[in-house]
RNA sequence: GCCUCUGUAGCUCAGUUGGUAGAGCAGCGGACUGAAAAUCCGCGUGUCGUUGGUUCGACUCCGACCGGAGGCA
């Protein structure tokens, strides 16, 4: 069952806008919208994710924020499946799915819908695989790798352990190669259509800027209070929800390995690596439609611009 | 005032017996198919504080000056 309609994105990076622009847009078009962060989706991590409030959501659906046990692990391929889920439910209602985030895999997972090959995170494989990388090494695993598959191997640099593993996990797990694999689902045609729509700013400095009050202001709303109420909970500092920035710096401050001061100034510069990170992943992207800052933001402006991008689309 | 140390890339610092300089971090660019706010790759010309001098040639030696740090008076 599908609506006719394609899902409407908003993108960019972090501390661009994307949750103002995300509500507008469901008031205008009467939707939903679907969260695609990866770090929002844990409960409990409202203030360091900059999760939605009820102030900003203005009474308009959110899904997929908040809905995850953060001791747990979760992963790119369950997004998909749930955020699916919520779209097609959304649709079913009669309602404008309206996906928002700067999680770029989870995004192109969601869209296109192919599935991930098998193999996770915690799996028995996966856990083999590191143990080998452990004590017979990369470089061992490469060698292997390039006999199996030999197309990704030469794609990964030698430290590139995570893909290493992956890669050869993929072959051991479904006896096909990543590259078959990968080959496969690029050819299949996306499970959504979508309008991308992107916010960022024209100057790098602005948005350092904004970046830099917006961590002032989460350490002023209660982060490290925040993060140690993760720990009490009994969420292990290993996890997943805890790499998150802005979580694992607070470690360090909490621990006293680090003075308040520097703890800070470390969320602001891995945010703004980030950001940076999500620009380079956007860029690549030609379906994205651009709306540049110029020094502020507004609103308003993004407004109809995405209005008269989406009347391209036929979105009404 | 005198003595010692010090002044090299945005920051912290290397620079061997004089042949015009290199790391880490930052920054910039890129990748990215089940941890992705993760992970990985690539990119280093800068009046070597200023100014005289010695030398074929000085970041490297000598003098003066300017700026730091410490010590003695």
């Amino acid at each position: 069952m599908r609506n006719t309609n394609p899902l409407i994105c908003v993108v960019g990076p972090t501390a661009c806008g994307k949750t103002t622009l995300g509500v507008l847009l469901a008031k205008r078009y009467d939707g939903e919208v679907v969260s695609c962060d990866s770090m929002q989706l844990y409960r409990g991590m409202t203030i360091g994710t900059a999760a939605p409030t009820a102030a900003e959501t203005d009474g308009v659906a959110h899904h997929m924020v908040g809905v995850v046990d953060p001791a747990q692990a979760y992963s790119a391929a369950r997004y998909a499946a749930d955020a699916a889920r919520c779209v097609d439910d959304i649709f079913t209602r009669g309602k404008q799915p309206i996906v928002v985030g700067g999680t770029g895999l989870y995004l192109d997972a969601l869209l296109a819908g192919h599935g991930f090959a098998a193999g996770q995170s915690g799996g028995e494989t996966r856990a083999r695989l590191e143990a080998r990388l452990a004590s017979e090494g990369a470089d061992a695993l490469l060698d292997e790798l390039r006999r199996v598959d030999p197309e990704r191997a030469k794609k990964l640099a030698p430290n590139d352990r995570k893909r290493i593993v992956r890669a050869l996990e993929v072959f051991y797990e479904t006896g096909r190669t990543q590259t078959e694999h990968d080959r496969a689902t690029r050819a299949m045609p996306p499970r959504y259509g979508a309008v991308k729509l992107g916010l960022a700013f024209e100057e790098r400095d602005d948005m350092r800027a904004l970046i830099d009050r917006r961590v002032d202001d989460m350490v002023a709303q209660g982060l490290f209070d925040e993060v140690r109420a993760l720990l009490d909970a009994g969420v292990p500092r290993d996890a997943t929800a805890l790499q998150a920035i802005g979580y694992k710096e607070s470690l360090a401050y909490l621990d006293g390995s680090a003075s308040r001061e520097d703890a800070v100034a470390e969320i602001k510069l891995r945010s703004r690596q980030y950001a940076k990170r999500q620009l380079t992943w956007l860029r690549r992207d030609p379906d994205v439609h651009w709306h540049l800052w110029k020094k502020t933001r507004d609103f308003q402006a993004a407004l109809s611009f995405s209005t008269e991008i989406l009347s391209q689309y036929g979105v009404s």
